[in-house]
RNA sequence: GGCGACGUAGCCAAGUGGUAAGGCAGGGGUCUGCAAAACCCUUAUGCGUCGGUUCGAAUCCGACCGUCGCCUCCA
């Protein structure tokens, strides 16, 4: 393999080395579920997708684990995410976890984002944490204020080494009011004391309380990756303080490094600026998937590198559009052509092996940092390629068709997601419908041999009303549904 | 104030020293009864601005301008 990366922790491509041959473990901060997804979470999550899906491409065995906040995450207010989700819609905290899990699953399945092996819950690894908590303390690396256990960055000389910042260079309240009991302004929340109106609490050595944001991931990722694992990834937005804090916890615990390689996805902006909840300037998924498809939003997000940031609009949405509409009528053309061909037709093998440089591109492309621009880029080249031959009329043999097919399965379909397996929308009736087709093209190809015009064109019109396109073509009449 | 990212055609966006990928939109053409699809040609003497290094710079260096993110709990 190689696959090149580019590392925040050390700020360059490095050769991708897992510490198992073949076998990669990757952790993704998870989203907090207080509210249902939309398009700027789906950068991050579709980017690190396609990471995952390539990773698996290239015969690696990837242990996904991609965690789940339900508890610990709050508002610059001091008010807990989900507590204030729970009073708004007036249900049980859990009640809301629930809701917004099975909405965030939702959303990634109809997306094509592919589950993670490990989904953990930070408030069903309270008991992890604390023991973390109790180790940091042992390990002199916290101190215990009132309920409240601090970490001290003073004590981890590296804190600070993946997001460049030196704790004299911050700016103390800069956004969140220093709370007098630290002992550095800087320190931050590894267990929170929880005062009786706060329902989501538990109890610890420092009494009821609950986890600071940053602890879930650390004891997490270790518990089901080991002490130290190859891939973290993340939204470049969170680089400080959140992974900054979550290596500080892991390597002061456990002396050993957190993560080998850490990947950060730019964000998702909208006019300009970040696409978030509180701007109000998002677009939730659901809202997206009546407008795209799901194609278009992959191959949307997929059209910008992923470290770098993407502006959403209509228009470059559009252009998404139309473009994977381009591939997939390519891949139908395909398709079809191979359900007449020959099967035991032998393969045109100097086609196939004119197949290679497209294939190599592609994979080139990806091995360059996931290079998702480049690698849709060439598909695009293959596509037109491909297209010229069907043109051309050459006679090619079920082998060759099969091999391209092949070819748009692995690369657009397995790897990029962009591409379905079946390009007709599933349901019943389909053979009916199949058959109804055939039935009434067989009557307009009648009129249009007895040059009836307008009789042809308004069978066409009345078709393409409710969504089936019919195309004259130079090998006969097709049809498909477009939704 | 500090740290960081970004600025490439009408739009989205690759390219990080060798003379500007790809998609969308636009224009012209081929094919077609027409349409669609597809294919061909075409659209940045130019890569925020000004300097510098170099045989050669979108790419390296410096300054400046602009946009955005983060600075203790927003993916």
């Amino acid at each position: 393999m190689t696959l090149q990366v580019y590392n925040y922790l050390t700020r360059q491509k490095e050769p991708f080395k897992p510490q198992e041959r073949k076998r990669v473990n990757m952790y993704v901060c998870g989203p907090t579920v207080y509210d249902h997804a939309h398009l700027g979470h789906v950068k991050l999550y579709v980017a690190m997708d396609v990471v995952v899906r390539y990773l698996r491409y290239c015969g690696c065995t990837v242990r996904y684990v991609q965690n789940i906040t339900d508890v610990g995450h709050l508002l610059d207010s001091g008010e807990d995410r989900i507590l204030k989700g729970a009073r708004r819609e007036r249900v049980e905290p859990m009640e809301l976890v629930e809701t917004y899990s099975a909405s965030y699953f939702r959303d990634m399945d109809a997306l094509g984002v592919v589950r993670p092996n490990i989904s953990p819950r930070a408030s069903c690894h309270i008991p992890e944490q604390i023991e973390w908590v109790k180790t940091l303390l042992e390990k002199g690396f916290a101190y215990e204020v009132n309920g409240n256990v601090y970490f001290s960055v003073e004590k981890f000389a590296e804190y600070g080494k993946l997001s460049g910042r030196r704790i004299e260079d911050l700016e103390p309240g800069a956004r969140v009011e220093v709370r007098e009991e630290k002992r550095h302004p800087a320190d931050f929340a590894l267990w929170k004391r929880a005062e009786a109106e706060h329902i989501l609490q538990w109890p610890s050595p420092w009494g009821w309380g609950y986890p600071g944001w940053h602890i879930e991931c650390s004891v997490m990722a270790t518990k089901y990756l080991g002490e130290t694992f190859d891939i973290h990834g993340g939204g470049l937005e969170n680089i400080f303080p959140h992974n900054e804090c979550e290596i500080a916890q892991a390597e002061a615990a456990t002396g050993k490094t957190f993560a080998n390689y850490w990947l950060l996805t730019g964000s998702l902006t909208i006019d300009g600026v970040k696409m978030s909840k509180s701007l109000g300037n998002y677009l939730s998924i659901q809202d997206a998937l009546r407008l795209y498809s799901p194609y278009a939003i992959r191959a949307f997000i997929l059209s910008a590198h992923y470290r770098g940031p993407l502006d959403y609009s209509r228009e470059a949405m559009e252009a998404a559009e139309q473009g994977v509409r381009r591939l997939h009528n390519t891949v139908r053309a395909v398709r079809s052509r191979l359900k007449s061909a020959s099967p035991q037709a032998t393969a045109d093998l100097s086609y196939i092996a004119d197949l290679d440089p497209y294939r190599d591109a592609f994979i080139a492309a990806m091995d360059d940092d996931f290079n998702t621009p480049q690698a849709i880029a060439a598909l695009h080249d293959f596509a037109r390629a491909v297209n010229k031959m069907l043109d051309s009329q050459q006679i090619a043999s079920g082998g060759t068709l099969a091999t391209i097919d092949g070819m748009f399965r692995d690369l657009g379909g397995k790897v990029l997601g962009i591409i379905p397996d079946d390009l007709e929308p599933p349901g019943v009736g389909q053979e009916l419908l199949g058959g109804l087709m055939e039935i009434i093209l067989d009557l307009r190809q009648q009129y249009r041999l007895e040059q009836k015009w307008q009789e042809a064109d308004a069978l066409r019109e009345r078709l393409l009303e409710m969504g089936i396109v019919v195309e004259d073509r130079t090998e006969g009449p097709s049809w498909r549904l477009e939704l």
